[in-house]
DNA sequence: GCGGTTCCATACGGCGCCGTATTGACACGG
DNA sequence: CCGTGTCAATACGGCGCCGTATGGAACCGC
């Protein structure tokens, strides 16, 4: 007894594990027990079920990440809840470098512009909140947003290099992390509305 | 009349526009004009082809542009020198996403953390020749790598936000950037051989 | 118990790809 | 000429997947 949010859930792990390509009506079926005698009544084809899985990832990547994000008010704990939130889930991290990395079939980009624009939108809100303009806010906000993806590259591509949510290392990096991506002097009661530029890190011992 | 090199650049070409999973045989062997009975000349199957491939991928990747890279002798113009590298080739942009989320084969992951790792060994090398310590190199490189790999899925998943390498605004990009990641006062003649933890910016007009 | 609906199994045709076998065209030294 | 090596075309069997067609079991209201 499978409803199609299983199918849908079962192809995003598809997604994630072998890619778009991977995701293939028998090989799901296999996975869930079934035959796709069944898949073929919960939709009407396969190009039906990547839709329905991006559908489900385009909520969960927007809505419910940026929701809880949200509970967070000041804009400097927003930006480094985020940087917690991506690491978090290491699925999640997988299927994003799947979709962001898929050609075929074209509407799978659609899905990765709209989610990437929005959570870049929500990065540079961040920054503009810190007091910068807009044109300023937005040049933090790539430089920040692509942190976030090379994190998730690197954690992929060079594993132990990048240390996990678990780690005790993790929260040392993310506060080197912090300090250099969140321009100080910015915390909304000094220079609160003028724009900035970077001026580096003046050198300290560490 | 087809040498095995001019099926692995054509295999590269597969992978940058179809992903790995997408190097097949008949497809690149229409694709040259001729039959597959070429192919199995050159080459004792479809993973022959893949290796060879990622072979020319990682002499490229890794010597080449390392290479190049190090005709710069100041270790910052070196790590500005690798960003407008890394920006150049949007072939090689596709290639590279395309290979590290690759699972399948699994010799796949070998040379892309190959790659990555004479990368991130090498920024962090320019980090240390500005007078870091090796544990704060590293943190740099890290995160100045991060920047690197996040830029080429931005120009992927939003074209327009990341400007080219051809436009105008990427030179003021690139000095954006080069100021934030590349802490000053560590330009060799002074605080030469001290650690530096990452300070931030300080405001000022943009 | 009977028709209808829901959910899944089975069987089938078709397609694209892999890898092998066989043959053919062409160059070259003897 | 002839043999040999090089490079490619053709033909074939097999496999995995898509999508359809059809059948069947369980459950429902009546």
């Amino acid at each position: 007894m499978l409803t199609s949010r299983d199918w849908a859930e079962a192809a995003l792990d598809a997604i994630g594990q072998r890619g778009v390509e991977g995701v293939a009506v028998e090989p799901i079926a296999r996975d869930l027990g079934v035959t796709k005698g069944s898949f073929y009544w919960h939709f009407a084809n396969r190009e039906a079920l990547l839709v329905a899985a991006l559908q489900l990832w385009e909520a969960r990547e927007t809505d419910d990440v940026l929701e809880r994000v949200r509970q967070e008010t000041d804009p400097r704990a927003r930006i480094q809840r985020l940087i917690t939130e991506v690491n978090a889930s290491r699925r999640a991290s997988r299927i994003h470098t799947a979709l962001s990395s898929a050609t075929k079939p074209g509407f799978v980009r659609d899905y990765v512009e709209r989610v990437s624009k929005r959570r870049l939108d929500f990065i540079q809100d961040c920054y503009a909140g810190l007091g910068l303009g807009a044109e300023t806010a937005r040049r933090w906000a790539l430089m920040t947003f692509s942190v976030f993806l090379g994190a998730l590259q690197i954690r992929r591509d060079l594993p132990g290099e990048w240390p996990a949510a678990d780690e005790p290392a993790f929260g040392d990096y993310v506060k080197f992390l912090m300090v250099t991506l969140v321009p100080p002097g910015l915390d909304g009661d000094d220079a609160a509305t003028t724009d900035a530029a970077p001026a580096g890190a003046a050198a300290r011992d560490g």
